[in-house]
DNA sequence: TGCATATTGTTCGATATCGAACTATATAGT
DNA sequence: ACTATATAGTTCGATATCGAACAATATGCA
């Protein structure tokens, strides 16, 4: 591994970092037992549309169907999503947000708000949104390149 | 949370994304039974030196001191490292790589090389090292306001 | 149509992560 | 020195994640 590969590689290790450190800053804000992953969900449904199956959110998780299992089933416990049989595939089924479900994750980014403001505030907000174009491209790649 | 909020929010999430796809990418080149949290353990005590009190290595790692007794004793049975007691303090331990840790890193090290260098072929690894300077910025960031 | 194969989701067992409570040792204040 | 408090690490119970095996349904092809 060259100079050049171990910067390329400490990119991620960063990503890593970061990624660990804001998503410990987001969970603090996340109603009790609502884990960072429940949200990412709740998320997903509310910003990409629901009635997807829980094999297309594996999918877009890059999670085993399992995980979806026990996290769908926990959000379904908790009464913020609805899981319906699919219409034509008796194997499958679909998922639907719930009111309860669209309400706290509206309070959920409400919560963020407070430390994306802070943090904005002190780097300045063009510094960190400058970062999304190759950030974008990059994991456009990644995801198009799993098995690399 | 207005436009520019949710584009902060936005370079966060695809640091997820990246993240995820990343530790898989290298999780497949590890060997059987070595779990990412594992080697990033090896690879923090060879670049940075080992000798370090388990609870120095949870803080650096930024998970609870329960999570490093678990990853310790992992490694410790697979004889990658020796937990040797405190020179001058009874409560605390020091963490030392033993060969067999050394040498396991540096073939998962070599291992993650052509990944590294089929990603740097396609996008540049100029364009993927740019990031590099804003990414340690925001970083060190957090890590000092981990109570944001 | 009938059967082989593929797909969707669940169950089960194993490991990783985490918080609360605990033990042992060190330190600080009197 | 004595005692109260702080610190380092472990144990325990709970949840998240994952892979292998399984059940149910769908699809493709003779």
């Amino acid at each position: 591994m060259d100079a050049q590969d171990k910067q390329v590689f400490q990119v991620f290790t960063e990503v890593g970092i970061i990624n660990q450190l804001t998503t410990a800053i987001f969970a603090a804000r996340l109603p009790d037992g609502l884990h960072p992953s429940h949200f990412s969900l709740l998320n997903n449904l509310v910003r990409l549309g629901d009635g997807k199956t829980p094999l297309a959110l594996a999918s877009a998780f890059q999670v085993p169907k399992t995980t979806m299992t026990h996290t769908l089933s926990v959000l379904e416990k908790r009464g913020l999503i609805r899981l319906a049989p699919h219409e034509t595939d008796g194997r499958s089924k679909l998922v639907y947000l719930t009111d309860s479900g669209r309400e706290v994750h509206q309070n959920a980014i409400h919560a963020m708000e407070q430390p994306i403001r802070k943090m904005t505030h002190d780097l300045g907000a063009q510094e960190i949104i400058g970062l999304l174009p190759m950030l974008t491209t990059l994991r456009a790649y990644l995801d198009d390149n799993r098995d690399i």
